[in-house]
DNA sequence: CGACGGCTTGAGAGACCTCAATGTAGGTGG
DNA sequence: CCACCTACATTGAGGTCTCTCAAGCCGTCG
């Protein structure tokens, strides 16, 4: 969708996804890519955001995944959203902002500064348009945990995922990659990795998802989607 | 705690919990006390946002209760957030702004044309404390409905109202009112109407919780929220 | 008075959980 | 190359929480 630039090196993912958000004047696309020359590794297992603590400087995620997770002083444990390629982690609109939840590295990321947008600007629309989607996404996962079973929370949240990584290339064909054991999607979907296990092998059979260490296949996006009654989130009138 | 001026009539609960997140200069103060001059109700059952449709003017609520839902076709209803005097409603950063979420009113209430904010205004900063207040209620609805039981869940949702209504001085000594009847807190909480009556039978004989009616009381206030083991959201560093 | 919405209660069913054992792939050290 | 370890996945048996269906009750309103 983005032309790649020449003489450059293939663009992060996490750039085609946020540059699909909305169009960037040059002046914006230019101080973001001034922003990835600054990028930098994080590994997985670290925490870039720890709740009630303050939050640094705002990222973006140019590679990697990284999820918004609530933990029980009784081991319980809660994902409450994704944060992929494009996201941005700790954006805010007041001073002085504490964390509302940890942040955790679910597999090594590249994460750049994410640069400010001036009031009005393409950027700022496009940061205004992935805040909006990340919205929504918290409000699809409210709906799946409160009125839907373990087999709908499952295909709902993979087709989520299918959604999202296509937006940044990284699906195809209803055939991507998620760094997820099946106890972390038991603690997405609210479910234990017991019930997560036999969840799997029954959407096996019926030809729904087929997940085997990481690798995802969703042989029949559409189907899927009717059989779960997803709707895909729109936040902007005109397609961008 | 804010002095009531002379000469006007009792301040709004809105306007109460509004104020109460941060100190506003006189200018945006004049500004919010002409917007509530042009304040207007809206009845009981009315929507004030359809999903999927565009966004009219931002609202603030001066009183009543509102709600974020999500409706199925089979039927199944999810309240995803509670909207209470003081918060906003399509407040937006993005421009041709879809609403995510339909809001249906809960109680007849008022509301006024929430006045616009410029960038770096004792304003807009209440906005941005109000609107991170937001984010921080719908993580702890993702962690009530994936890991909390029943008596959890309400006893934290409890505790949430309880804690908001406060701030806009409609709840003391732990005893207020919500214009919920069992069926709709169940659509809250992921739960059948039947189990939410079984679940307050069994609160009420515990001593957490009294709901009759609408009215609730919280006897022990502390005690519950060391039972269910709630810690209430901050989002600023120092406190306002 | 009847009608209605909401609340209450019972009995049985189903979804999901807990506990526990076994299997499997990958990594490390000898 | 094998033995071992670890994390993750798989499967079974039994228990619990919550749901479904259904009936009865209560207060309000016409």
């Amino acid at each position: 969708m983005n032309p790649q630039r020449a003489g450059t090196p293939t663009l992060p993912p996490g750039y085609r996804r946020l540059s699909a958000l909305g169009p960037l004047d040059a002046a914006d696309d230019a101080s973001l890519l001034t922003a990835m020359a600054k990028s930098h590794a994080v590994r997985t297992g670290r925490e870039l955001l720890v709740e009630g603590r303050m939050i640094p400087e705002p990222l973006l995620i140019l590679e990697g995944w990284a999820a918004r997770i609530r933990l029980m002083d009784d081991g319980r444990r809660q994902f409450m959203s994704f944060l992929l390629p494009g996201d941005l982690i700790g954006m805010c609109l007041h001073r002085n902002p504490l964390a509302v939840s940890t942040v955790a590295v679910l597999s090594d990321m590249i994460v750049a500064p994410a640069p400010r947008a001036r009031a009005g600007s393409s950027l700022a629309q496009v940061y205004g348009v992935s805040h909006a989607l990340e919205e929504a996404y918290l409000l699809a996962q409210i709906t799946r945990l409160g009125r839907f079973n373990a087999q709908e929370r499952m295909g709902d949240l993979f087709l989520e995922f299918h959604e999202r990584l296509a937006l940044a290339g990284l699906a195809q064909d209803g055939h991507f990659y998620i760094p997820l054991t099946q106890e972390m999607v038991g603690d997405a979907l609210g479910l234990t990795a017991v019930h997560i296990n036999r969840t799997l092998r029954h959407v096996r059979t019926l030809g729904d998802i087929i997940f085997d260490r990481g690798r995802v296949q969703l042989p029949n996006v559409a189907r899927l989607a009717m059989r779960v009654g997803r709707v895909s989130p729109r936040v902007t009138a005109r397609p961008n």
